[in-house]
DNA sequence: TCTGGCCTTGACGTCCGCGTCAAGGTCTAC
DNA sequence: GTAGACCTTGACGCGGACGTCAAGGCCAGA
């Protein structure tokens, strides 16, 4: 199949896929015509780098998964390498998380503070230094982690048709 | 004061102070030589800006902090505007958690699964699509959020000295 | 034959919070 | 008076995963 229609099969872009290519998770053949040529094989290789950047991994990160299913197997986690980056990605996440909840836990404490201290004006703030408020929870967890980021959801399909050239 | 210093004693750096200034974030005098020239006033709203960037806020989320500052209140999360913003980070910051300890929860029971059938050759794996097992979890929540991210810790000092012109 | 839809490579744009360099002005201490 | 630490503006760079545009080649159907 030609570039286009693995696009449209696995909800992405040309561009994403000649990306891909360029970074060497991809490898075309090519028609006698210089285009790109795709066969299932390689469509399941692009269905697996995109489930993984749907949750979150470095376009790199998924390098072993794709090599683990050009390997023969039938699935991109079978091999070692993955394996080590699950695990590496599941302590990130761990970090992730306890900060994002350590950070919640503040904003909520700082929420309902001040949202007690507009509706009652007994005890407005407990008082302390003249220091952003916010700046107590310094004492976040987990700062050098490599850091937490989803872009957001699963990896739609950028657009509804196959129109490239516009 | 003058920029170095209250880049210093903001933990931050001089790029950074302008940076703001060019966003509409800081205002500073001017000497008669063209020095900017900053008070306490200024260093406390650096400090808000510093403590909300550390906890994943974006810089234009900083702004109501701000300018609940500039109006003369004692805290940055004392006026209205600032108070919506919590609640929207507080919202975004659930929809975070949640994807995350989604995936967390996907990727340990893929790592577990692999782990049993490379020991045990009993079971090897649930039959199933020949599709990325990781697409499994797509059926994750939240998806169109504006996106989870946290850079990495509370921001820290870029460097130690003051030596900005090499 | 010609139109239009697909393809090719190359290169620049995007977003965000700055880092870094360049070329020059200012101020203080010796 | 002069070194050197500080300041000014302007402009380009970065990283990641592409979007988007430009200029042109290839191919199928009417």
């Amino acid at each position: 199949m030609r570039i286009g229609e693995l696009a449209e099969r696995a909800g992405t872009s040309t561009r994403a896929l000649r990306y891909y290519e360029q970074r060497g998770l991809l490898s075309a053949r090519r028609t006698s015509s210089g285009y790109r040529d795709y066969d299932e094989d390689d469509a399941r290789q692009v269905r697996e780098i995109r489930a993984l950047l749907g949750i979150g991994f470095d376009l790199e990160e998924t390098r072993p998964f794709v090599e683990c299913l050009r390997a023969g197997h039938d699935a991109g986690d079978e091999c070692p390498a993955s394996l080590a980056v699950y695990r590496r990605k599941l302590a990130e996440l761990d970090a992730c998380i306890d900060r994002m909840q350590a950070i919640r836990a503040h904003l909520a404490g700082q929420l309902e503070q001040t949202e007690r201290a507009h509706a009652g004006g007994s005890a407005e703030r407990a008082p302390g230094p003249a220091t952003p408020a916010v700046t107590a929870a310094a004492t976040l967890p987990e700062p050098p982690e490599p850091r937490c980021a989803l872009t957001s959801g699963p990896p739609a399909a950028p657009a509804a048709s196959t129109k490239e050239s516009r």
